[in-house]
DNA sequence: GCATAATAAACTGTATACAGTTTTGCGCAC
DNA sequence: GTGCGCAAAACTGTATACAGTTTATTATGC
């Protein structure tokens, strides 16, 4: 009589959530971060659908949920749609980034544990082996990794959502800006981690103020730069031009991770529903 | 070919949005904001839609919004459940709501424009006039609303997003601290705009931060409160202790927007999928 | 009386069907 | 060619059906 939920199961390491629902919004949430759709595109349910191999009505609840990350726009009685490439939004969720970033740092040296400090490093001293090694998306996921620990240090659930939820937005712009360029944080991380170490919130705040303004400055170039990445046909199915159905393309498509794929003609973008 | 999707029409005054699962997201919100459900307790979707007059369809699709808004809880297999009232929860999103108030007021002095400072002293006086008139409800609309505007004056669209968000989750809880005390905020609310207008950046997050924090001691004991409120059988249908079927019992029930009216039995709150 | 097992009812998660709308394609005037 | 209008096709939003699981209920042994 009492109700008393637990979780039924782990889920078995490998597959995921075996929830149909949810294992569509993961990768539909993977797809929307990597701009695997193209910017404003609407997104064909019945495509979508027969890509994933499930129905639409658990698809259209994990659209759902996304629209409510921002990963996604809805525009009633015309579906779903690709996020635009939004020149504005980008900079908003920089500077709530921001804030949020200076935030945790600040909660963060007060709440630091020994334990933390020695993982931290522990987790520096491996990002750095992976530095020169790895592919540049690993190396924007350890940086967010590197953030996000700072965040989970505070033991604030809520900050640490948020904070997930803009990394997830902001992905694909960052990924875009490292191209080319592999600048070595790890002496600021160093020096941010030594400086919540000893507790020292004016320090530490200022390394993180510099460390995440600075990218904002380029950010705006780099959205350009995402515009011509998107639309002057790099990646595997270029320019295929025509065919106004699939989102991206007929047969199931491996969600190969290795950078955005979406190819295509501009679309403008929808006016969503103020959800 | 080129898609341009455009708002279908502005939905008719009154009626609200046209697409059913948006109507019932709405609905649905606002019953999650106001403990219309008993903390932890499973919504039955059938109850629920009939009680909505629509189907299950887009009741859940409605529903998993709300989860990714942290307004409802979902476990698989076991359906939805109603946030339970979570000390930790609400401590973190006070918390939250401080960085991005911060965050918000030190931008707003750089970004105030003559025209909004104004309209802000107009939203004051109405305030005033209002203050000994209008229910506690409206009254923590207002307060609401002011701190919103603040936000909106930044001009960043995600940071307004952030703190609605959080303020929907906390609204309860600042109801339920509002009881009895009818304290006047008003002057604090002209000081905080007065050194917004002067740019005085410091004074204004000074402000700020005391108006939030000082909440923010007191809102623990508010927890406590609203578990006596909840589950000590005040409100409406107090105390049926039976029926573990319908959410919030069986005929369609008008939200009438007067505080909350959840009463019943314990249940221990689930274990809901990290989604 | 209380715990346990078996059985029935209820409920969730998903697929499918269908109505109404939107989009596309085509023909025709200009 | 270009723009307009109409018919066909496609698609979305919602309801319903159904299988598998969970929850409630009853029966049984101690």
């Amino acid at each position: 009589m009492l109700e008393v939920p637990q979780r039924t199961g782990r889920e078995t390491a490998q597959e995921g959530p075996t929830q149909l629902s949810q294992r569509a919004y993961h990768r539909l949430r993977e797809m929307a971060i990597n701009y695997r759709f193209r910017p404003g595109e609407r997104l064909n349910e019945g495509a979508l659908a027969k890509e994933l191999q499930i129905s639409r009505t658990p698809l259209r609840e994990a659209m759902h949920r996304l629209v409510s990350e921002g990963l996604l726009q809805s525009v009633g009685g015309r579906g779903f749609f690709a996020r635009p490439l939004d020149v504005k939004e980008v900079c908003d969720l920089y500077e709530a980034r921001l804030a949020l970033e200076t935030a945790v740092v600040r909660l963060a040296c007060d709440r630091a544990s020994q334990d933390w400090l020695e993982a931290m490093h522990g987790y520096l001293d491996r990002s750095v082996s992976a530095h020169e090694s790895e592919p540049l998306e690993r190396l924007l996921e350890l940086d967010e990794g590197f953030h996000e620990r700072i965040a989970e240090c505070t033991g604030n659930l809520e900050l640490l959502r948020m904070l997930r939820s803009i990394n997830a937005r902001i992905h694909f712009f960052r990924w875009v800006d490292m191209q080319g360029r592999r600048d070595n944080t790890q002496a600021e991380h160093r020096a941010l981690i030594a400086a919540i170490g000893q507790g020292d919130a004016e320090t530490a705040v200022g390394i993180a103020h510099s460390h995440v303004a600075r990218r904002q400055d380029q950010i705006i170039d780099g959205i350009r730069e995402g515009y011509a990445r998107l639309y002057m046909g790099e990646g595997p199915q270029a320019a295929s031009g025509e065919g106004p159905q699939a989102a991206s393309g007929e047969g199931p498509q491996a969600a190969s991770g290795e950078g955005p794929h979406a190819t295509g003609r501009v679309s403008n973008s929808p006016s969503p529903e103020d959800q």
